[in-house]
DNA sequence: GATGAATGAGGCTTCATTCAT
DNA sequence: TATGAATGAAGCCTCATTCAT
């Protein structure tokens, strides 16, 4: 159980990689790295829309045209850019124990890990959602992560009302979706929009909260 | 309570239009609010970033020029259309009783009308939520409408907390940012990311994550 | 009869021409013209291929952006150009009596007006011809109005069969074809490849010839 | 007699090749051969003007810098095209014999023949019109063909001059001149322009044309 | 006020040519 | 010789903004 609404990685990343070729040659390979690495950079700086391509060969340290040797369009690197930040995401939620641990302990591990990467890919995060609105190909990788944790979400849910931990008249993949966008939305608030929320606060709410709406046990831990 | 995370109205408008004057002609007053249905309308349909001032000028059929005469630039006229959405929601808010109803009731309603304001205005919530990211003014208009939201759930937890219907070990101020989120994030996902939700589960499922995260007893429905 | 391998006129450019309206302006429409005679200066200095927007622009001494003001490419303002080269021609054929002269006589002021007529516009039909192996659209005209000289020569040639000035034997669609040729393509090799023929001996030898194809008698004239 | 307005061959060729020395090695020798195999191809397809030096080495799966090995410019390695191109008219006009047979059907033999050698070769012939108009160095091979041509129609036409063949009022220069670009222009009409004609009247009506214009007897054949 | 033409800076893309391996 | 990556000048096109009528 997790809150991670990105993709698991290889396949759907896979599916909307672009057509252009590795390179063959070691230089080529680190050329088209360094103008991935930049890119990130410049679209946390300026966003998607503001980012210009010579924005981001100017920070590669390359000329201009060499963009074009990699990429056909801006569009193109952000989607690879994009497929990265969703392996950190992805790494984060394998650690997640799915065994070995109360309901509620697992819970809160998963929300402190997903706050956590998400704090560490704020800006990129943001841009990512403010894409998804009006790019279809984003929208499509943003909502292929959110369908793979939903589905993850709704069986660690099913199996928890098999186990009597959780009512029966709970719609499971209702939610699964209600409380992902509970906890991810909060970290957009946070750390996209800037409210000054303080994390210990945060994650022991979000878990309390997530908890109770599911009917689980928990003792609330008293912070400093 | 409800989980209006827009503004209240014309205090905070108020407070980032001002840039130009109201027309002083019958003709001028005409002309300016056909800009403004003309840019609700673009902007709906070609995003924030893709809209061009001649797209607005066109739609409202008048000449290019035309746009100057009343707005400084593509971002103060935005901020106008902002302003008419936020009132539709402070509209929808206003409509929820705060008194004569049970918690959960009451819960429900604002849910309900929650998800009816953002269907109505699903388009434009999806370019306000793009413009926020990376536009400071936008962004201010955003944060200032949840903090009006935050205030009041917050004050509305913080009574049923004195009442004995909520623990007191909950954070008002955190749970009411979390569970707001919940409820605008999953609209977002529904109506503008476009996942196929159905309006009697959403609310039902909602309501009740929200009533057991603060410990309020309800009553499920059984949905047919 | 006549060697016009150009479009009689409106018909014909008008199914090409622009989409681009009419400017509303006065000063519109002089922009526009000051546009087109620029383009015909800089097509015949430098051709199509070498022809740059900002060449026409600077030409016409109107900033950059104006050009698309009024035509979409390059390509659509080349066709206006051409509609007026073809006017030309049309004026110059028009200007050939169908009557009142013995056919060698009537043969001789076509060939002679043909060539005067492409000498006034020899770089141009040049570009003309290089555009139309390459450009479907530019092609087009070409064969229009080719098409329009062909039957007007078969035309004459078929009335002297009838008349039992010109054999039966010869077919006089081929026959138009082939000696409109002769003379299109003379007039091509000396007006623009440029080789050094003399007008008067041009004329005479090209009527001589074209009559005796035809089996018209013709009294050969003597040139100093 | 025969209408070849291209080049004999090595003498004009040889003045403008030259400048890449010939490979030394086996492998250079068929990386060069399968540059200009590609580059007629791509020329065909594309035209001169269109024609990329990527597009060419694509077209011979060989490295883009591989071109520069062996020419210097697109330019070079056209003149190269066009000699091969040259070579087959050369070929197909040694092949019409200048004895043993009556002028009319001699005239009839080298007009067949130019036209077939124009169909196979229809592609790059309008490439080859069409780059000699803007083109000098292009030009002047093409001059410098239709001279070696000129050279022979006009000794052709004066020795049936003196044999009283042919009228002496008839300027021999200028006649050739213009027969001859009759039977290219006809070609290029029909085979680069697309005209649709047919290749048996063609013939007949191209060589009853010629006979009359020199007044050479020629009895029609009349064609099924 | 309204018009629509004019402006030109700014960003995109191509591709001939060079060069290190 | 062959490779393919790197370069950057050159041209294209857009569109926010200004301005004369």
């Amino acid at each position: 159980m997790n809150q991670l609404e990105l993709n698991e990685g290889n396949d759907v990343g896979g599916a909307h990689r672009a057509a252009s070729p590795e390179p063959v040659t070691q230089r080529g390979r680190r050329t088209r790295a360094q103008l991935i690495d930049a890119a990130r950079r410049v679209f946390e700086e300026k966003g998607y829309a503001d980012t210009r391509i010579g924005d981001i060969t100017a920070e590669a340290a390359v000329a201009h045209g060499t963009f074009y040797t990699y990429f056909e369009s801006k569009h193109e690197l952000f989607r690879e850019v994009v497929g990265m930040l969703v392996s950190d995401f992805v790494t984060e939620a394998r650690s997640v124990p799915l065994v070995g641990y109360s309901p509620a302990e697992r819970i809160e591990r998963a929300n402190r890990g997903y706050l956590w990467a998400y704090r560490r890919n704020a800006r990129l995060m943001g841009v990512l959602e403010q894409a998804a609105v009006m790019d279809p190909d984003v929208r499509e990788i943003r909502l292929d992560a959110r369908h793979t944790w939903v589905k993850r979400a709704e069986e660690a849910i099913h199996r928890m009302q098999v186990e009597g931990q959780v009512p029966a008249h709970i719609d499971p993949y209702y939610a699964a979706n209600a409380l992902g966008s509970m906890v991810d939305r909060f970290a957009f608030v946070w750390l996209v929009l800037g409210e000054p929320f303080e994390e210990q606060q945060a994650v022991e709410t979000l878990t309390q909260l997530y908890c109770g709406a599911l009917g689980i046990e928990r003792t609330p831990k008293v912070l400093p």
